[in-house]
RNA sequence: GGAGAGGUGGGUGAGUGGUUAAUACCAGCAGACUGUAAAUCUGCCGCUUCGGCUACGUAGGUUCGAAUCCUACCCUCUCCA
């Protein structure tokens, strides 16, 4: 029991109330324990796999999660942001959808404690009606206390009748599923708890809200997500992952550590120590790529990874394995530029100029400064655009 | 219903008739260096068959010349009712 809740409270940032949940847990029945996920299948990154090793650790527990897809709330529009309207998605769109979820999702939980579930099997139920009852069961001077909304209406800002619609939708969900705990990022505690209030609404034994923390993409500072291009995606290919794990700041490294790695918090001090004592940083930063790369690809990848990476680095060498394809020309010979454009080293011809003109082009490891190089049919190379994009070309 | 503000390159945001393919910052990319694809520094940062071409919400107009002036339309935001 003391095991189970030092299990779930590693990594938490926030779990209301602690006491609810020890009972909950010392009930001994199966728990339902909810989290939501946008209906649109996004790559799911490594930001999302905070929430889901949370989501594994009540597995490892012998609980039921329950993966929520939001199909519903996703069709009214999402409120926070001036982004276009979604596409209303179909029921072919959303079995794919759910589809791609469970290839990537099964990489951490385990597929027979969870259930995959979209709201609008409950939403579309309630109608008009049962909307205006749902609403009445929360009053505005509540809503207002979201921080988010609290700030604009402050700041005379619109907001929108259905962004209140929102929080409450989504707390109905944890009243059609009974859940017991439903978990969410920082950002969503407000909406998490508005779920507790309802189920009480409902009659029902509130859930346990339980937050982690917002883990921040390779920029350092902005949460990491698609949109903003900082993201590292769980099935990405081996090496791009323990590149990118790589480029992140040694400042970033420490809160990566904190939120991915299962090395525990006592090794985490430790290394912080060595550091300190002059350990450098890099090696440091291999051990969690490493990991990483070990636990979304195989045992063992992660080192090879590595050798790869210094092998490169430190001679400059090639990597070992190059992608390598054919391209067919159909006069003697082709602009180096738009060889590189075509075949997508570059995006245009004029970023080819430019990495030329940069000294970053190379073929066979030699650098190539004449923007009008040309190659001609027959030959077979390895090109080389800036440190990492490498491509054998045959071109025919 | 009335009044006003504004829509500029991936983002923020200057520019109010002429070296303006468009200031600056961020992001991105390349190079150097290093302890890594950290940090730092430097350069680049619309497209092109290198002749040019297309760009400042959309469509027209004025002008030798417009992102900048005019007209219409679309969109966003604020205030009053």
């Amino acid at each position: 029991m003391d095991k189970a809740l030092a299990l779930i409270k590693r990594g938490t940032d926030e779990i209301l109330t602690e006491s609810d949940l020890k009972k909950k847990l010392a009930s001994g029945k199966q728990l339902v324990i909810k989290a939501g996920f946008d209906p649109t299948a996004p790559d799911l990154h490594l930001g999302h796999t905070v929430l889901l090793n949370k989501l594994r650790h009540f597995q490892e527990l012998g609980h039921k999660v329950i993966f929520l897809i939001g199909d519903f709330t996703g069709q009214i529009g999402d409120p926070s942001g001036k982004n276009k309207t979604r596409p209303t998605l179909d029921f072919d769109e959303l079995t794919k959808n759910a589809k791609t979820y469970e290839k990537q999702v099964f990489k951490i939980l385990k597929k027979d404690l969870t259930e995959v579930r979209f709201n609008s099997e409950w939403c579309n139920k309630l109608g008009a009606a049962g909307l205006i009852g749902l609403a009445s069961k929360y009053n505005v001077a509540r809503m207002l206390e979201r921080d988010d909304f609290n700030k604009r209406y402050n700041a005379n800002q619109s907001i929108a009748v259905h962004e209140f619609l929102y929080p409450l939708v989504q707390g109905y969900d944890s009243v059609a599923l009974e859940a017991d705990v439903e978990c969410g990022g920082t950002d969503q505690k407000f909406n998490l708890l508005v779920g507790r209030e309802l189920q009480r609404a409902y009659d029902q034994e509130p859930q346990v809200v339980l937050t982690v923390p917002i883990l921040e993409g390779l920029d350092g500072t902005n949460k990491m997500s698609k949109s903003l291009n900082n993201f590292i995606a769980i099935d990405e290919d081996p090496d791009e992952m323990f590149g990118k794990i790589m480029s992140i700041s040694d400042d970033l490294m420490w809160r990566w550590f904190e939120l991915l790695s299962f090395i525990s918090e006592k090794e985490i001090s430790d290394l912080k120590q060595e550091v300190e004592d002059g350990k450098n940083p890099r090696d440091v930063k291999f051990i969690l790529a490493e990991e990483l790369v070990d636990r979304f690809h195989k045992p063992g990848d992660g080192h090879k990874c590595k050798e790869s990476f210094l092998k490169r680095f430190q001679k400059g060498s090639l990597p070992e394995e190059i992608k390598e394809i054919q391209f067919e020309i159909e006069q003697t010979d082709i602009l180096l530029t738009n060889l590189l454009k075509n075949t997508e080293m570059t995006s245009s011809t004029s970023e080819a100029m430019r990495l030329i003109d940069q000294g970053g082009v190379k073929i066979n490891s030699e650098k190539i400064s004449d923007p009008k190089h040309t190659i001609s049919k027959g030959s077979e190379a390895i090109y080389q655009v800036g440190k990492r994009k490498f491509l054998k070309i045959k071109v025919l």
